[in-house]
DNA sequence: TGTACATCAGTGAACGCGCGTTCACTGATGTAC
DNA sequence: TGTACATCAGTGAACGCGCGTTCACTGATGTAC
């Protein structure tokens, strides 16, 4: 005996229920589904090696074997969250820029906040864009070229404030830099850090020589 | 029937072997074998999380209960990993100051390429040392102190350049772009990196203001 | 309008594997008498 | 000097668990006739 819920599962007389399929032709929905969960999966953990199949069908509520109706493996949705991830990053980055005006100085350092922002609200969101080296050969190259774009938009501000030419270089800086501020900062919570926003000015200026 | 063996392993006619005891009072020689497999698996995957007693067993050749001889769990063996580690980087950076001569500058630049070739040499020992999260709560505050003096070492250098007032903060800049530089250096390795001795005196220049 | 059938969306049992941990054990080496 | 015993260093079988993956299946929804 079954019973259809109001909602979406279907009761089986006993304890375990059973999720009602979605509509024909809206079987994208459950993907949506397993995206958000592995993100708020990772969202704890922050690792991308130990996240599972079985725990993600958990957490969405649905048979394991569900996820391969979606994707062929659990790096395919691994590509998938980054990929999602990558573009929230930069849009943040994108939108402080937005808010701050035409000068580059104060662009640049508004980029700079909002992309330290994001991975300090969200370290383990944060550590899993940066954790590529989990994902099989497979999926390598397409992962590698997430972010190209955000690098580029930078080096067009750090252009402004120090020439073509060292443009390159001094881009590189800040995103090692901001990198490691957000890694270590996530990490080494015991380190006597100093006061975020004047961490992040002092880094800037000094990076593209306004002292 | 058992036959001796010359080196450290005893047949038992059949494919399997045992491992001969140590002598009365070398316990300690295991221990040293367990810790140096851990991080010969942990140099290929980089991966604390993922490291499972087991593995480090099997690659030792000896039974998995036999670590439990040596350390009451695997968090235990991280922290002794760790520590190890950390007291190898910063050995590295060390020795590198003392191959500088007297000049303030010279030794913080020393120290940096020492602290990235170390880095980028053993890139998953790398990781170890500042892949905290993993270890459990019962562990952390140790493993938090690891690596203080060797930023005690470097701020003292940075004070000599840039004075004693600003020197916390710039240490700290200098310590979260090298190692966000290690990270993605090792990790995006298709990105365009500049050449490596390049950036790294162009980032210590512009951080100590020396442009 | 009715009905047989195809398709879509998802299930659940079963498999073999590696894992951490327990337990009683083995066998060589040293020591007390 | 001989011998019984304690101790040290390490083993191996067994447990229950979560994992990825396979396979045949279910049942609602749409479609052809």
């Amino acid at each position: 005996m079954t019973v259809r819920r109001t909602i979406s599962t279907v009761s089986t007389g006993d304890g375990s229920s059973r999720r009602s399929p979605a509509r024909r032709g809206e079987g994208e929905r459950l993907r949506g589904e397993i995206v958000d969960a592995a993100l708020r999966l990772l969202a704890e953990t922050g690792n991308t090696a130990t996240l599972s199949l079985r725990a993600v069908a958990r957490e969405v509520g649905v048979a394991a074997t569900s996820i391969y109706l979606h994707f062929p493996d659990i790096d395919a949705l691994l590509l998938e969250v980054k990929t999602q991830l990558s573009e929230r990053l930069a849009r943040t980055e994108c939108m402080a820029a937005d808010a701050a005006g035409p000068d580059p100085f104060d662009r640049l350092l508004a980029m700079a906040h909002g992309y330290v922002r994001f991975g300090i609200e969200e370290p383990g969101l944060y550590h899993v864009i940066f954790s590529s080296p989990t994902l099989s050969p497979k999926y390598l190259q397409m992962g590698s070229y997430i972010g190209r774009e955000a690098f580029e938009r930078v080096r067009q501000e750090v252009a402004a404030l120090v020439g073509e030419q060292t443009s390159h270089l001094v881009t590189t800086h800040f995103w090692t830099a901001l990198h490691g501020l957000v890694v270590l900062r996530t990490t080494r919570t015991r380190f006597p850090w100093p006061e975020l926003d004047t961490e992040v000015e002092d880094l800037t200026r000094r990076l593209v020589g306004r002292t």
